[in-house]
Order: structure tokens, then sequence, then C-alpha cells
DNA sequence: TGTAATTCTTGATTTCAATCAATGTTTTTG
DNA sequence: CAAAAACATTGATTGAAATCAAGAATTACA
């Protein structure tokens, strides 16, 4: 039900070609549209002023957006950027509300998104409220056991809160 | 508009009295209500092998529940307890369900809900990804100026990935 | 209200991850 | 394809927060 409804909302949207470590949102835009990654893989990060912090990876087959510029249409505190050349399509913020009007069904589908959203988050949380480097990893790594074939390493340390030195010490620690 | 339909919610939901360290919700039980705190403060948290990780407090006027049993209707990974004394009112599942089938203004709340939660799940992400404590401490600090009013220390020390002593020291620092 | 229990603070020491540094490996690109 | 650049690994050292240990302050409750 979800996948029939999402792909009528993919028809009318538009393509999107993204060479490598370019940049799909910038800091201090405001971009109301959400994005379904057809190829590639991109990185959401946050510019602080002495580290960059990731937040969330987007892979082939999922949707990303700076949430709370789409949600707010506040200027966006993120980065997003490919991780390699990737393919995307792009829904804009009034296509999507006005589906939701259209048909009470996509209120539903984004509530159902909503929901997995926040409950995904939860864990996050407790991965990084966990204090040894070791166990972030184990945590990681059983709900995206591929992430090392998708992302580079530098990229996962930032996202695990350690530096790539640590990442690398503890791989090969659990073999 | 949401307060009215907060209100007509709360209206037949059941009252419920906890006091000081009394459990709401236990791990490994599942339970589908939304609390609403009338007075008093609870704390949400994972028991691991080694320690407790703080996840959230609930406050005065606000609402609180195990979220992943909530939605998913699985058993509870976390206990909710209350702090001090504390009054709620208790929302069944069902008559959420309830109210969202007879009128879509719920549904619109629950999402808007929803999307406020998302965003602060978010903040609450780049302060656990913050490397240095006093830089923890200050943003959540900024965003909830009553917290050491409203919560022991030892609680929010768990709750920013530090111990009481280092939390002791950063408020030093800080004056 | 006074005593006990808990929580908070402060100091000394230890520990584990960050940093620094060098080398090896993979990827990019001209 | 070769050279350069970026990334990953490994080792040595440092540093910041955890731990350990008392004592002070606050809170609970009999």
């Amino acid at each position: 039900m979800e996948d029939t409804l999402l792909r009528e909302l993919l028809i009318d949207s538009r393509i999107l070609t993204l060479p490598k470590n370019e940049f799909l949102v910038k800091e201090g835009v405001v971009d109301q549209q959400i994005y379904y990654i057809e190829s590639g893989a991109v990185r959401v990060f946050l510019q602080t002023e002495f580290e960059e912090l990731t937040i969330r990876f987007g892979y082939k087959d999922s949707f990303i957006t700076s949430l709370s510029s789409f949600v707010n249409g506040t200027p966006s505190e993120f980065y997003i950027q490919a991780i390699r050349g990737t393919q995307l399509r792009a829904i804009s913020k009034q296509q999507f509300q006005a589906a939701i009007d259209a048909d009470i069904r996509y209120l539903q589908l984004y509530n159902a998104i909503l929901e997995g959203l926040v409950i995904q988050q939860l864990e996050r949380e407790v991965d990084l409220l966990t204090a040894s480097p070791t166990e972030r990893l184990q945590r990681v790594l059983k709900r995206s056991p591929q992430l090392f074939q998708e992302i580079p390493s530098k990229y996962i340390a930032s996202y695990l809160r350690m530096t790539p030195e640590t990442l690398s010490r503890v791989r090969k620690m659990n073999d």
C-alpha cells in the first residue's frame, strides 16, 4: 500500500544527478524538497567550529531531506553531500502537500514515515549514549551490516563519534 | 487549535498518581498509553549491563510515553520513573485511534506532534555528537534553562553522557 | 526536628581514546 | 598508466574525562 502511493508521487518528480562530493543542500539555504535516492549515497552533516558532525547517511531506495528545513521552512543547518555519483528524484513540499490534501492516505503515509523516523532516531540516541566505541560500532553494524560497503570509513567514524584511527583499531579487534 | 483538541482528549482520561521513584512503565512491558504530566517530573531510561542511559525527561504540561511500545505495540525497552511525586493523565492508544478515526484533525494533530518530536530529536542528536562536555551542557541549558530546578544532577549527567563528577566540575567552570 | 541516607563536590590517580607522526594502500585524474 | 592525492592503518605519546576516595551538603523520614 505504501509502495503504490509512493510510486504515484514519484511519477512527476524532478530527476537530479550529482557527481561525487557535490552538495545537494548547503547550510543556510531553505530547501523544502524531499529526495528519493535512485542510486548512489549521500551524507548529512553539520559543520561546527571544530569538526564535521555526521548525522545520517542516505542509501539507494530511501528518502533524504534536511528535515528541519523541510518541515519548518527554516534555513538548513546541515549539508547534504554526494558520497559518490548519485541519482535522485526531488519532490517539493507543495507537491507533497497537494497529495495530502487530495487523498487522506497520503497523510496516513506521512504519519507512518514520521513514526518510523522517530523510532529510528531513538535507536540512534541509544547508540550515541553508549560509552564504549566497540559497542557503538557493533550496535550500528547489527542494523546496517552493509555499512562499510556503502560508506567510507572516515564518515562512519564521524557518525560514531570517534576518530578514524579509533574506528580502524576497533574493527581489527572485532575481526 | 491544537490545544482545544488536546483538552478534548484529556476529558475522559484516567488520572494517575505516582509517588517518588515509582515506575510508570517497566522494561519488557507492553504499554500503549500516552501520559500527560499534570505535575511532577519523570525520567525515561534504558538499563544496560553497565549503566543507566537517560533518554528523556518529562515535565509538567507535556506528554510522555515509551514511544516504540506505544507505536509498535512491542515490549518497552525503557523504564519511566517518577523523579518526584507526579500526577498524570493516561490516554490509551485505542482512545487516541478512535479520535483519529472520528476526526481528521486528530490525525493532523498527531502529525504535528510527530514532526515536533523528530525536530527535537535532531537537536538531541547534535548535542550527543558534541565532543566537549562543556558544550554539551551549554547547548542543553540554552533550550532548557530550568533543567537544574527540575531534575537532580545525577540524572542530568547521565542524560549528557558524563559522570556526575564531570558535570559538577563543568558547571563550576561556567559559573 | 534530628538522624540516616542520599546526593553533590572536591582532590588524586588511572585509563582509554585523541592526537601526532609515519607508512602503506587505494583512488583520482591528467 | 603514472603520479599525485586522499584515505586507512599502525605505533608512540598525550590529555581529558572516568574512576576511586573522602568529605560536605542536602534531602528523606521516623
